[in-house]
DNA sequence: AAGAAATACTTCAAGCTTAAAATTTCAAGC
DNA sequence: GCTTGAAATTTTAAGCTTGAAGTATTTCTT
């Protein structure tokens, strides 16, 4: 009971070091990511998240819809919308036969801030990955995408 | 004032999208391992990285030198440390000398509990990255380890 | 049509996170 | 010795995050 993986713990710990650095490197960037979004434009990631996901869905998502999108707690999502909507950036709009749901959807400033932000966003990242080939960018691209965790289910 | 970049846009896109890929392969392996470790050791993921600090040096940190390790910041690793120090994990220890500082330090039940908790992490990741064999790890290390993120300056 | 189960959300408690302000202590300069 | 500034931590306010509990509302079953 002393020796039972000889061969597979060498790719354990192989494995290992690569999450660790896979992590480093993720918490880095979206650090900086933070960062420019407070100082430029007074808002966070998680934000700039929702107002994404309903930049793409112009017509607008119900909050579950939304928590799914993000794969995010449905709770969450009810705090950022708040705020959003605070700032007038989204709007609650009651959904016909079903007093249940909401349909939030960006409203028209919403729209606009967002296409300024995630213009700036790009810039960033582009910066932020900077070394990266579009070579390079498109093989760990494809590595990642074999991991069981990208099962990018997009519906 | 249109077409400012041709060629170097279609590789800014290629960076970007390599960067959601990165975002939701990290999110989604962080949030397994949370639960596990909420699951089974009733602990999470910033504790354990604590922990995992002072495992390394095992004759303890000043808060100072634990958020630099973490890259987190000072006020951060207060309440982590708090909390371990309730529950018996870690230690807070004078520093001769010098009265505004501690040391942190595991205490031994700490330290058992980080051996076992350790074992079961390196089990997870090892689970949640199959797929990626020694080459690819390797591989993905490499092309990462260019990145100016991954300056993983290391004092 | 009444009751049960499923849906869509919100609220809550606890913990994580940051930036900024406040404390306490040490180190230098005068 | 005093003062000024730097260093180590803690505190605070605000926001993010989760899982679990709570509220309506709708849909299914019988």
């Amino acid at each position: 009971m002393s020796a039972p993986k000889a061969k597979s713990d060498a790719l354990s710990k192989e494995r290992l070091r690569l999450w660790l650095r896979m992590l480093r490197v993720t918490r880095q960037v979206e650090a900086a990511l933070r960062e420019k979004l407070r100082l430029e434009f007074d808002s966070t990631l998680p934000r700039f998240d929702v107002m994404a996901a309903l930049y793409r869905d112009r017509e607008g998502l119900k909050m579950n819809e939304l928590s799914k999108r993000l794969r995010v707690s449905n709770g969450n999502v009810t705090g950022i919308v708040d705020r959003l909507a605070e700032d007038g950036l989204v709007e609650r709009i009651a959904i016909e036969g079903d007093r249940r749901a909401t349909l939030v959807r960006l409203t028209s400033a919403g729209c606009d801030a967002f296409t300024v932000m995630a213009e700036a966003h790009e810039g960033w990242v582009d910066e932020l990955l900077d070394g990266v080939d579009a070579e390079d960018a498109h093989h760990i691209g494809e590595l990642l995408h074999r991991l069981p965790a990208d099962t990018g289910a997009r519906p």
